[in-house]
Formats: C-alpha cells, structure tokens, sequence
DNA sequence: TAGCCACTTGCAGCCGTTTCCATAGCTGCA
DNA sequence: TGCAGCTATGGAAACGGCTGCAAGTGGCTA
C-alpha cells in the first residue's frame, strides 16, 4: 500500500494540512510539530509530494524540453547540460524530439503540452510566429537554445560573428578561393543558423574584396555523410577552392574525409575550418569556432527556474562568446 | 479559462462520466452520442485528457529513461530510439540522468519515480541487486538495455561473441601480439560490458594458443581522450602489439590519433579494430563490430509498451546480433 | 478578567479525470 | 403482462496534495 501526506498525517498525529504546509518549510508551523511530522516521513519512507497531484494545481515540477533532434552531438551537449541543471534543483526534465514536422504540429498547435510542464526549453528549432503565439499562450516560462526572439529568455552566440572569424582566419592566411559547405538550401525547420554563418562568410570575403563564385557553395544537409558527397562534388569541379569553411565540424570531419578520399591532404592542398566545437575536432585536428554548447543548456535552464522562482522576472536575451581554435586543418596559402 | 472534460460534457449536454468513456473509445456509448462529444471537443478545442489528472488513476503516460550519460554516442542513439517509438504511442518521456552516484541513490532508494512513471528502460545501468529490489518494488514494467537480469524484460547484444569475432578477425589476419584497450579496471557502474568483451578476447586467445602478456592491455576510459593517452602509454612499452581489439569504437578512435601522432600509420604499423558501430567509424575507415543500437532502445520500448497493454504477458531477453565490418584500419600481418 | 494579537492548526472544498454503482429505458421471452 | 438481461447514461466517490478560512492556543495589556 501507496504511503502519502495522508500516513504521514496520521503517524504525527496531525492533519494533512499541516504536513503539507511543514514538508514545503511553509511558516506557520511549530518547529516541533515540523520536527514530529519529518520524523514520521522519515519512518514511513514517505518519498515526496506526488507530483501528478501537485500537477492538479499547477506545478509539475518538470520541464519539457523539445529538440528537431537528439542524438545527434549538439542537440545531445544542450540536452545534458540542460538536464544537469534541472535535476540538481529537483526538476523533471520531458523530452520531446521532433524530427517529423507531423508531431511539431500536434505539439504546438493541439497543445501537447497543456498542463504538463512547468516551463519550456526549444533547442535550436524556429517555431514560426503562430507556433510562438500558441507557446506563448500556454503562460509558462519559455527559454530559447542557439536563436532569439523578443518575448522570451534566450541563450545563443553570434553566428555571424563565428563565421567572421572563420572566414577571417582563412583569409588571414591567404587564401583567395574559398569554398563554402553550407546545410541545405531549403531549410525543413528554418533555422537561422546556416543563413547567419553564411551571411557571416560573404560579409568577410565582401570587406577583403574576393570575388564569390556560386559554384564554390555546396549542401552538406549537416552531416558527416551529406557533406562528404557535396565534397566530391565540389572537387569534382574546376577552379577548385584552396579553403573551405563548413558551417559546422560534423560536415568539416565529413569534408575531410571526402578530401582523403580525392587524394588530397589537408592542410598541404585543402585548409578546413569547421564550426561549433564537436568533441571529434581535436582528434582529427580540426580547426574550428568553438561554442560553449553544453553551457548554454545549463544557462537556458537556469533562466527558466528563475522565471519560476520570481515570475515577475525579466526575460533577457544572452549572447555567448564563440572562440577560434587553431588546429592544423588550416595553413598559410603559399 | 482552461476547457476540459467538464465543458465538453456541459456544450454535448451530457454527463463527464460519458464523454470520458466516448473519449476513450470504450463501449457503452451510443455512437450519436459519441458523434455529438466528439463534435463538442473539437469545437472548444478540447486537447487531450490532462495526464496529471489520470495519473492519479495510476496512468501517468509517462515512460522513464535511466542512463548513466545522454551526450555520449551510444546512450543518445538508444535514448532516440526509444523515444521515436513512445512518442508513436503516444507516451510521454522523463529523462533521468545519473552521472554521479549521489542522484543515483536518490532515484533507487527514495523511489523518485514512485508515481511518475508508467515503466522504465534503464540503459546500460547495471543496478545492484538491492537497487533492483526496489525498482521491481515500484511495480511497473521495466525494460534494460544492454545487459539482461531473470527478473524483467531486456534487450542486449551478446559481448562476448562480438568481442570473439573481433578478435578472431585479427588472429585470421595472422597477428600474434594482439593489446587490448578496455574501459577501466575498477568500473564505477559495475557494468559488465567491458568484463564480457575482455572475455571473448581472451578465449579467442587462448583457443589460438596465443600468449597474453597483461602488459599488452590499457585502460581508456571508454573515451576518447583516455584512450589517446592510454595508447601512448602502450605504444612506448617494449614489444609492441601489431594489433589492437579496442573496446569501443570511440576509444579506437582516440587511440587511432595517438598512433597516428606517434609516426605510425594505421593499417601498415598496427591495425586496430574497434565496438559499436559508432557513426564515425565509417569516416575514419575503422574495422568494427557494429551493434544495432538505435533498434535496441526501440525494442526496448515495445518491449514495456506491450507489457502495458497486457500486464500479464511474460518478460523476455532479446539477444541482437552484431556485424563485424571490414574497414581500412585492419591488415594482413606480412 | 476581558480583550487583543500573533502564531498554529484543522476543516473542507478543490484541481480534472476515472470508475463503481445505480438507474432508466428497451428488447425478448415465457 | 411480468421479468430477466441487456445497453446507455448519470451521480458521486475516489485519486493525492494544496489552500482559504475559521478556530484554537497562549501571552500580553488594560
């Protein structure tokens, strides 16, 4: 037999408001009271409050999280720094992955998640104005991982910024014939991400007065397997790039694999920079734009507890720095 | 003003007890009746029964998933896989995350998930027997991942053979002074994942009459930071192997950076063969033992779904295959 | 001794849904 | 016609914890 406030009340021979009111450290109750009614918690094994009956009014004591994907190595740091966070201060944490635009629209638009969650984490995934209206609507604290809006917290870095400086860099060295391995053309979920790199990249070449060819732009679709074929394909063509900047390391790690593949080295035919900071960078040598992914879960995490502490509380937009990290992917142009 | 069971059954102009059972399709309701419920939903956007209500009956529709880490590879795979097969029915999922062992106990001994969850999967968390008692105590189905007990469901790879087709792939090849690279000597888990690959590796060895020095054997961490210095450890003793079983595939890839770093080449001074099947095996042409690891947390899943549906039906061990993939990273010992 | 205040405590209703039990209406059969 | 055996429906009691309000306690002052 299930123990509850209810045992507990009746072995400190007081009634369930009071235990209530002493399990929370509410004021108002005798500290011997409090003392008697923790004892008898303790005896019975009383685990905690059940949060399905909390959840009656209005406290879940959970947070959803909801990513386009979770295993993949971005998505997975941001979820495990975010979980981190939550658990320590006693929080659940419900993950929802909506790699399929079929559960986006019944998350957002059926409001799945109505009653469930305390609070919201969207990691990396552009809802459009509608869907924000109907996440807004649900009158929850709602923070934002890798993209801003004006009405809720949100952690994320300068990715203009980032490519800058990665596009920087290789011009710094030289180069002149930089190639470009973007994610897709048609974006399923609308990230800004692959735009704000890309815008990042033209601004750089614009300012150092290279001349752009449509022809050195690739897809990798994200991926190691996505840009390895966009690789051949880039170097299948003529007037090849001395340079390449792929919009995130996984694509770099599948470029270069590409480009061993063609007989080529790196640094010595192709320089490659990457972006984002992927574990595996360091161990192919990849230079690359550092982030502070799994920081930046922790950081969205810790906004949206504190909207729930103090709800009154200001959302605030966060901008993290992104750091360049030379490896030995990239060398002077000779 | 939240809409719910009750104004529906007040705009249908029945009682809640009939639009909960129309609701939930079960007999006994005139299909006018049910028509006009349905309709009187849908028009005051009525979503889904509230789960934290329900779950006061017991249904929290909510599946638990306990992994000692979500970012790394093999447990983001799993934990994907088994969350595309609960959203699909419709469950929700709680993401516990118990790196330390201070969580650890919180969630065996307090039964933190005592009415949060309808079931469980555990992956690759090898609980004591003590820890067991009390997740079987809560009552709900339970499915492990990677490794098996008598007591409940479980879906696993068999270790032992995949580490003898590795290793026996390498003793083919004609090497004789084969180094193992495995986890750690005193696991914090008590997994037994590297106990088992250890094992087959020794069978194989002794069955091929090969001699085993324990100096040939070094402990990475099942990282790949750990393994790129555990390698250069190996590689500066005297006698060095020709080939190396690694216990996973990230650990062969660390250590395939420490050979490399050291002036050898990979497959021509040392082949090295890795475990699991991990995404960047392939792009490091590593030889490894592939697992179906995003299948496993799926089966999982179904495994304590049908368990729900049917509260009855026996637990059963799956036992999946694994492929030894031929990559670049193996060669013939001239 | 009455009156007031501050501090504790308990009562009872409530949250949204499920479910047990009762009831009402209908059918078929003796 | 009477009765059993259905089906369709509603009333109300759970489920477990929260909370507004009232009431009780004891100390203090006038």
């Amino acid at each position: 037999m299930a123990i509850g406030i209810k045992e507990v009340a009746a072995e400190a021979g007081v009634s369930i408001a009071t235990v209530s009111r002493a399990l929370r450290g509410l004021h108002h109750v005798n500290p011997d009271t409090r003392k008697k009614i923790l004892d008898a918690a303790e005896k019975l094994h009383y685990p905690i409050p059940q949060s399905s009956a909390k959840a009656l009014y209005g406290r879940t004591n959970s947070v959803g999280v909801v990513a386009p994907y979770i295993s993949r190595w971005y998505f997975a740091q941001v979820i495990n720094g975010a979980e981190q966070a939550l658990r320590e201060a006693g929080l659940d944490l419900l993950l929802y992955n909506f790699s399929q635009m079929k559960g986006r629209e019944r998350l957002f638009q059926h409001q799945l998640l109505k009653g469930r969650v305390d609070a919201l984490v969207v990691i990396s995934l552009p809802p459009t104005e509608e869907e924000f209206e109907s996440m807004l609507g649900l009158g929850i604290p709602i923070a934002l991982v890798g993209m801003h809006h004006a009405q809720c917290s949100s952690v994320a870095i300068d990715d203009v910024a980032g490519a800058r400086t990665a596009t920087q860099h290789l011009v710094n060295l030289g180069h002149k014939k930089i190639g470009l391995l973007s994610g897709r053309p048609d974006d399923p979920f609308g990230f800004s991400v692959p735009q704000d790199r890309r815008n990042g990249f033209m601004q750089v070449l614009a300012e150092s007065g290279l001349e752009w060819k449509p022809a050195r732009e690739v897809y990798g679709d994200f991926t190691m397997h996505g840009a390895s074929r966009a690789m051949d394909d880039l170097l299948a063509r003529p007037d090849r790039p001395t340079a390449i900047f792929a919009q995130s390391d996984e694509m770099a790690l599948g470029a270069l694999q590409a480009i061993r593949r063609n007989g080529l080295k790196v640094p010595d035919d192709i320089s490659i920079i990457g972006f984002d900071g992927h574990e595996m960078a360091e161990f192919s040598d990849l230079t690359t734009i550092e982030q502070p992914v799994q920081l930046m879960g922790e950081m969205a995490a810790w906004s949206i507890m504190e909207r729930l502490k103090s709800p009154k509380s200001e959302s605030h937009s966060l901008t993290l720095p992104t750091t360049l990290v030379v490896r030995n992917s990239t060398r002077r142009l000779d």
